[in-house]
Formats: structure tokens, sequence, C-alpha cells
DNA sequence: ATCAATATTATTTTCGAAAATAAATATATT
DNA sequence: AATATATTTATTTTCGAAAATAATATTGAT
């Protein structure tokens, strides 16, 4: 019997606390061992591994793989059991168009529709991310463990004022698969120049309500990482 | 204790056949319940009573659930329960623009990649969508039972040769959840001509490898369906 | 020794009862 | 009578054991 070392304890707490369902707390767990590789590419899932370590039962654990299944972050085979979903070079391009289109729109509604509220709260987001991106919080150059929810709180913030709940969904299921294939090539390096001035310019086109601006330099952005990631990825093999 | 009146029999055949569990059986159950009208936006979902209709237990239920959320079919909060989704007119609005957007892009890459095998399949699903579309099975003017899933062949057919499937599954879901809109609006009248000669037009122009063509008339479609039914709707003050 | 048929083992899937939680009702207190 | 507290009832959520199915190993026949 294989092990996952996974440390279920940070959201487990969410579930005591009462807030989350213990299949959600298992589906949050599951998430982030997959997305952050703690799990590998097509392995398999099998009941009694996970719930040894995630601890809850085998009918709370599959509710949890049902969920993971539809953001694509696991298949199944009928009576064949669970498996984490592989990884391509060639998917990792089609999510980064899809996203190309996706988020220009969303971003573009948003802006269209934000409040007063919609703009603290964006404003709020883009200092925390900034702040960690320049490392100011410590003068060490270690990548702060806190970087990826603060980044995705940013671009969350963005486009949260679009009124379409289902292209907010899209947008965030294909944003989670983007993030595994960050974590594979496993370059939170975010004292880098050009990601920094990029989130910059987003937000303040943002703010200037200018959505044409906006979505052009949201497409360059997720195209000059997916570009940086795909070196990285193809340099190391870790995709084919 | 209410009943929805689901007939679950020609479903579960499926199941006894071995092609699905258990779990699959019911969510199509559900789907179909779900999409045709038989139960009610904004409905509970109680598991007795679904137990009882659909004959599963709850642990089953419940996993059918959990998916047809994630088609957005279906709305829990925690410890309350499960609800079929609400429908409104912006919804409505806002699924036939995504539509817009995601239905030419996927048929464009069919259309680039798609072989000899995906071309006689879509002649295939043409031809029988038009038979039904002209009423030439039988003369009766009555609206086929068969033509919805035959027009989602069709349509189906049309995009099967794109290589991404997450955008074949974003597609997918949106077809889904115009089909209820479709139910609702109860306008299965096929024998109108704009219909039947707007499928030909794309149907010619994909075979053509026009995609330029093809995007704007599979465009123009959607808009004019969807302008069809969100008069009716509104006519009927089915959604507001 | 090879292949087919059968038995054993390992996993997944399903079930329905028990625990946990929320809603509704009744009781007590001011 | 109105509000707060306790009790009862109704539902959802969780569990772990039983049934179903697939994978593996064993046996027997050619």
């Amino acid at each position: 019997m294989q092990t996952f070392k996974i440390d279920p304890s940070e959201f487990k707490s969410q579930h005591e606390n009462g807030s989350l369902s213990r299949a959600e707390s298992a589906y949050v767990i599951l998430q982030s061992a997959i997305l952050k590789g703690l799990l590998n590419p097509g392995q398999k899932l099998d009941f009694e591994t996970l719930q040894t370590e995630i601890g809850y039962s085998s009918g709370t654990i599959r509710e949890a793989l049902t969920q993971l299944k539809s953001d694509g972050l696991v298949k199944s085979e009928v009576r064949r059991g669970y498996f984490v979903a592989e990884v391509s070079l060639k998917e990792f391009l089609e999510i980064t168009e899809l996203r190309c289109i996706l988020e220009p729109l969303a971003l573009s509604k948003s802006i269209a529709e934000g409040d007063d509220e919609w703009e603290s709260n964006l404003v709020l987001a883009h200092h925390k991310l900034s702040k960690i991106e320049r490392g100011s919080d410590k003068s060490t150059s270690l990548p702060s463990y806190e970087w990826p929810s603060v980044h995705k709180n940013f671009h969350e913030a963005l486009v949260s004022a679009c009124p379409s709940k289902n292209l907010l969904s899209m947008r965030e299921s294909l944003f989670k698969q983007s993030e595994r294939y960050r974590f594979l090539a496993a370059t939170m390096r975010t004292h880098k120049r050009d990601p920094i001035i990029e989130h910059l310019e987003i937000f303040q086109a943002t703010l200037d309500r200018n959505a044409e601006l906006a979505s052009k330099l949201i497409t360059d952005h997720l195209n000059h990482t997916s570009e940086h990631l795909r070196e990285i990825l193809v340099n190391k093999q870790l995709i084919l």
C-alpha cells in the first residue's frame, strides 16, 4: 500500500469550524494534492489508501472524487476506479488558448459592471500581490508559499464583477488546470520583473475601465506565462 | 410527499445491460427529468422522494446529484439539500452569448482536423436530421419525440473532430443548459423552414471545409434560435 | 507446455442504518 | 403576550459492511 504524503490538517479545520461538509473538505484536500503534484499524473487513486490518508469514509471520498472529475483533475473508468488526470503539452496549449478567449471576455464584463466594492477589493488584492512579488514582506528571496493563493486572488478579483456565472466557472476551471502545470514547472520565482509589471499594467487598465487595453494585456500576460512554463516543462522533459 | 412522475425504465435498462453504473443511470434519469421540465426550477429535491421514484439508494442518488450540480442543472446548499437550478432570461442570454463564442471555435478546429470517418459520420447525422425535420418519416406533422436527440447528434457530429476536450465539454455543458430553455418553450416545431435551411447550410460549409463561413452560419443559427425562444418564453411569461 | 475453465483474491459499487445537523414545536420565564 | 430555551421531528451527511464485478491465480484437459 502506497502513501500519498497528504497533510489534511489545514483543510480539515474548515470542516470542524462547520463551514464545509466532510465531502467538501476531502475535495479541497485532494484538489490541493493534485495541483501541487503530490499525486502523480496517471496515478491510481484507490479508496483504501485515500481513506487512511485523509481519514474519511469511502463514501465521502467517493463524493469528492466525483467532483474532482468534473474539474478535469481526475478521470474514472466504470468499475476500474479513479485516476489522476494525465498532463500533456498539447493539453496545456489548449488550455492557454481557451483562457486567452475567456479571461479577456470575463474581464471586460467585469469592468463594465464593477461597482465601488469591486474596485476596492481589487485594489486590496493587487496590493497584497505586489507586496509579495516585490518580496517586501521579508528580504529573503525564498518564494513565498502564499504566492499561489494571493496570485489566484488577484486574478479572481479582476473578473469578480462579471455577471455570467457560467463564464466565471469555466474560467475558474481553466485557471485550476493551469495551476497544475505551474506547480509542475515549480517556478514560483515571483521575483521576476516581467510578471510584476504585467500585473500592475492589467490592474491600472482595469481601474481606468479600459476594457480593450485590459483585454489585450491579460491575453499577453497569459501567453507570456504560458511560453515561460512551456520552455521549462519541455526542457525538464516533464511533459511531452 | 410529492411525486415527480419520472419514468426511469428506459434509462435503467442501460444499467442492467452493464454499460452504466447505477449512479450514472440515476444521473441520466434526473438530467432528462430536469431538461424536460418534469422537475420545476427551484424545486427541492429530497432524497426520500427521489429514492422511491428512481429506486436506488440514497448514496447512489447523492452521487448523481453531485454530478448534476457540476452541470449547473442542480444547486445545493450545505446541510440544506439539493434544488433544481432556477432559470432566467438573463442566464439564457448569457448562455447564448457564450455558445456563440465556443461553438464556432470548436467547429473551426473540427473542420481543420476532421478525417474521413468524421466526415461520413457527419453526413449520416445530417441525413437523419433532415429526414425528421422534413417529416418524411411520417406524413403526420406531430413533432417527433426523437428530434431533440437527433438534433443534438448533428451538432455533436459537427464539432466531434475538435481535439480540445476542454472546449468540447464546455460546449456540451452549454448545449445542455440551452436544451432546458428549449423544452420550457416547448417549441419542437421542426417543420419550420428556417432551421432546416440553416442546418443544411452549416452542413455544406463544413463539408467544404470553409471554417470562416461555417462559423458565421452557426453563430447566426444560434442567435436566430435564441431570439425565437426568447420571444416565446417572454410571451408565455415563463421566465423573467 | 498451452490454453481454457474455475476458484480465489482484490476493488469497486451499492446499500441502508446511525450520527449529525437544522427546522419546527412546545415549554418555561420575564 | 413575547422572548428565550428546551424538546421533538424531519433531513441531510456519514459510515462501514454486504453485494457485485474485475483481476489474478489455480487447476485440469489436450
